[in-house]
DNA sequence: ATCGTTGCATGCAACGTTGCAATAGTCTTT
DNA sequence: AAAGACTATTGCAACGTTGCATGCAACGAT
């Protein structure tokens, strides 16, 4: 047996298939001892409603997906489970996926199964172009997570990046050091993240009147440790060995620190180590980590929040006509662009222990 | 417009609904010249088979759950991201959910929505029991990991945990160490894990001959870096400070390996660390830390391929008789118990540098 | 010319659910 | 007592798909 049915119900119970169904949405409509009638048979049959008949009957199946593209970093895992709690909020179930910063499954996950389930979706875009994005803008309602902007078109939420990275960089000029590394640079990207930290970067490097040295600007080819790691070593290596080093990960960061350390440099005396995100090793690590702490639980409650707005919207299930010669009276409401609050958190990679 | 159905494309095309079927799933009755017809007009209304109708209907998704307790503990982060590159080769997509070890929502999970959509689930199960879990084996196939047994009776993937902290505490007497204390004792948890490694860690006691000092068993609330850190403290202040550790965990470790820093301690000199799972951060952490490494590719390969075993008997869609008269002739595969390989990884946390 | 065979295309039904509209039954009102 | 108002329950249809059976040609073999 592999699960009984509203028909199942109804029979045992010895009414219609639809006053089980009214029992189970509780509609008012119901008289006391039909209730209780059927509620018994519903239990006797430990009757659980088909997730696929009501969705495609009804067009809502209380799931939403999150779409990253790596589970596995400490930055992203914390963002899901926040949104695994935020979404429980608003009654729903929020499933994640990863794409691997892969294209093709990035379009496959919209197209395919998980895009056409859920009811909505959080997405941080890695390779997909917004034009791509938004030609898909009528399907399941779309939230984007992270830098790239889908020119106004779709609901949107991030950090100020640059004005981030600008604040980190003057933390570091703060302190007296001068030459400033940057690691994390990704010309080749799509995802305007690194475009925009490198922006705010050379922006305080130019108010405070330092000149920029392309060669402490490090490109990398992922965000991981490894990554970090690397560039730090080709900086010492490479004779330009700097002050301080702001990355635009703390995964980078802890990388980096690392193979600082290694190479013999007291952390911060020799050497200032700022990152981007707060993961918690950073918080935990020796030194600590200075880092830029973009407002994790309020992004995921803010990218929830514009999801529950458009799902205020009739679904696209049976009873909606989709006839287009009839346009719907209320159009769509525009498309957010959110800024998330961002702060930074001074540890002991910059100055050192207290005490 | 929602996005056209085989209607909508047998209307353009001038063939049957029918027809339009057997060219999307390329049954090979169909002519060439109808078989061209269909495709363009296809492709001109951009197709996407619904996948609702098609669950429900052929009672396949191509999805295939992962619940979990945390997606932010680096574990299973790993692991859940192991776990969607294996689940591509067999042209599933894996979806991830997160239940913090909540036993009502774990029950909800496998109930509801993602329960019934996928086709398979995979659970790493924190508080609900074994006896319940068997109560809906007959459901959508499942496999079990971590050390909680289902008495033989679902699928069931595992490292042996016993086995493993025996070697880890056994390396630690090896240094020469003979206080050694562990971390992550949970007496009140049905969970099995922090059994099997206590038990372990006592067998590898009594063989060398060491007397096993309760006030050195240290419980924690959850396996994260700050409860590792908390139970470090008290182990020093209570004056019953030990010459190693063995934690039950990574993050543990971690947590315990800067608390002990910050007591002015050297480790692996003063205070030797090792953790249990083989997480990212311990390798890049300063000291790196020696740790039991599961294997946990061979653990997402091996469950999926339990999955596959159990999803090659036919689905329980439209076609499927689901009568209890007539028992299907071929029952279904016996439960499996798999272990799946794990290794010591000595680091500089037990050894110190080399060179 | 007739029969079976093969290749291609189609119609019907069903998966489990819910919106809509209609029915039967009860109670109030005049 | 009849008309109206309301309550409780039900039947029908449809969401988009696919399994099964059938229809309908055209073909070669007898």
């Amino acid at each position: 047996m592999v699960g009984a049915s509203l028909k199942d119900v109804a029979m045992r119970a010895g009414v219609s298939v639809r006053t089980v169904s009214n029992v189970v949405n509780d509609f008012p409509q119901v008289a006391p001892e039909t209730r209780r009638r059927v509620q018994q048979a519903l239990e006797e049959l430990q009757y659980r409603p088909n997730a696929a008949a009501r969705l495609l009957r009804a067009g809502r199946s209380g799931l939403v997906g999150l779409v990253i593209p790596e589970i596995d970093s400490p930055y992203f895992g914390e963002l899901a489970s926040l949104l695994v709690q935020a979404a429980q909020q608003y009654g729903w179930t929020l499933l994640v996926d990863q794409t691997n910063g892969d294209p093709d499954r990035e379009r496959l996950l919209l197209d395919g199964p998980p895009g056409q389930i859920v009811d909505g979706l959080v997405m941080s875009p890695w390779a997909v172009s917004p034009a791509e994005l938004r030609r898909r803008a009528d399907a399941v309602p779309l939230v984007l997570l992270g830098e790239q902007d889908a020119a106004g078109l779709i609901d949107h939420v991030s950090v100020d990046s640059v004005a981030a990275a600008a604040e980190a960089t003057g933390h570091l000029i703060g302190l007296g050091r001068r030459r400033i590394a940057a690691i994390g640079v990704q010309p080749h990207l799509a995802n305007g993240t690194a475009q925009q930290r490198i922006t705010g970067y050379r922006q305080a490097l130019r108010a405070a009147g330092i000149p920029h040295d392309p060669a402490l600007e490090m490109p990398v080819t992922a965000l991981h440790r490894a990554d970090g790691a690397r560039a730090m070593r080709e900086l010492l290596e490479g004779g330009h060995a700097p002050d301080a080093v702001f990355c635009f990960s703390d995964q980078l960061a802890l990388g980096a620190l690392r193979a600082a350390l290694d190479h013999g440099l007291a952390v911060p005396d020799d050497l200032a180590v700022c990152g981007f995100d707060d993961i918690e090793d950073g918080r935990y690590g020796t030194p600590s980590l200075t880092t830029v702490a973009p407002d994790k639980a309020g992004i995921a409650e803010r990218a929830l929040s514009c999801l529950a707005d458009r799902l205020k919207r009739p679904p696209t299930g049976a009873g909606r006509r989709r006839d287009p010669e009839v346009p719907s009276g209320d159009a769509p409401p525009p498309a957010r662009r959110i800024v998330a609050a961002h702060r930074l958190v001074v540890r002991e990679s910059t100055v050192g222990r207290p005490g």
